[in-house]
DNA sequence: GTCTATAATTAGATAGAC
DNA sequence: GTCTATCTAATTATAGAC
């Protein structure tokens, strides 16, 4: 160790997954504003700064791009919502919190969601089984024990995953026409706060 | 009047809108599901059952038939939401129910929404100018007055309308989605009946 | 690993016969 | 108005020099 040989491989293996972080980074812009097929391997190696064949050289192909770009936003999603609480109720609220602060600070998961979920697909179907399932079971279990504690207000389960996201996420995911509209910014840490605060009264008790 | 020529004329007349209207409502389909750029006017052509360049007869281009699209998604939410009611609290009753109806039976408009909404383009401003700005501030005055009345939740106004049409059509907009995950059929009116009934309960006092 | 060149396919739009 | 054929440009992916 210490050669050249071995310098060179750890000088190109660091080169590597840098670039290949990059266009990760930049594809996760790209899927979320265009969708799968409305984005171009161009556009996207372009906004990582690389060439175009880098990325089928990096990754398998486009297809397998998005893949990985779906394994990164769900580390992601599974850190923002990383959760200590042992209170139950202090352990939605944390959820809640989290789900709206989320959006704010990443609404391309969001985007990329809707685009997928409009349509079955292949992506659609290996999302749900590999990421979505693990995490609404979870959900859903945490639900019903509230619903039964008398904490979280009258939603059915098989309602409140998906009322509940779309209340937390549309005002971020639509983050640009919402400036247009109203001319509030859906990303400030005031208006985050408010729309966590406004989340927690709408779906918990008092 | 009568004559072969004026039968032509109407009979191709007749025809003209069939086929424009056929082209409108594929359209509607597939940029729903794709987007603007990922959708291509040979599949919304073979889908309206004609042929592409027919897409640049009876519209301009393949934008123009975007705006045709919306257009006619707006005169659609325009008739779901008609209101008589006159009492404040029944009327807004009825508009939530209404926004839930609407996003059960036309999906796309919210998915179309999303794909537009996600990022800065001329699309999205004549979007907003033309159709939105005008129901979001009849949507606010009223809410606002409903505030004051105690009928409404406290949701600030420049958060309620992304929050309820959030809680209105995700479920909808991502229905391949929830039948694949959660096993129901979002538009089913028993499951469109609950989901208003919710949405009245978290959106208004009792 | 990178980068130029390019192959193979598909896109939106148009020409012109009917 | 319709429909075949086609133009130009853009797409994903690959070959091969470096």
């Amino acid at each position: 160790m210490g050669d050249d040989a071995t310098a060179k491989r750890r000088g190109s293996y660091k080169s590597s997954e840098l670039v290949r972080g990059r266009l990760i980074d930049a594809a996760i812009i790209e899927f979320a504003t265009h969708g799968f097929e409305g984005s171009s391997t161009r556009a996207i190696a372009r906004r990582a700064d690389a060439h175009q064949p880098q990325i089928n050289y990096h990754f398998e192909s486009k297809e397998a791009l998005w893949y990985a770009v779906m394994d990164r936003m769900m580390e992601e999603v599974d850190e923002h919502l990383d959760n200590d609480e042992t209170e139950i109720k202090a352990m939605i609220e944390h959820l809640i919190r989290g789900l709206v602060r989320f959006a704010a600070a990443r609404p391309e998961l969001n985007r990329m969601m809707i685009h997928e979920a409009s349509a079955p697909s292949q992506r659609l179907t290996w999302l749900i089984e590999t990421h979505i399932r693990p995490r609404y079971d979870l959900f859903i279990a945490g639900w019903i024990e509230l619903r039964e504690a008398g904490v979280a207000r009258d939603v059915p389960p098989e309602l409140a995953y998906h009322l509940m996201i779309g209340a937390a996420s549309l005002l971020h995911a639509n983050a640009p026409e919402v400036e247009q509209l109203i001319g509030i910014t859906p990303s400030d840490p005031a208006t985050v706060q408010a729309h966590a605060d406004t989340m927690v009264r709408l779906f918990l008790n008092d």
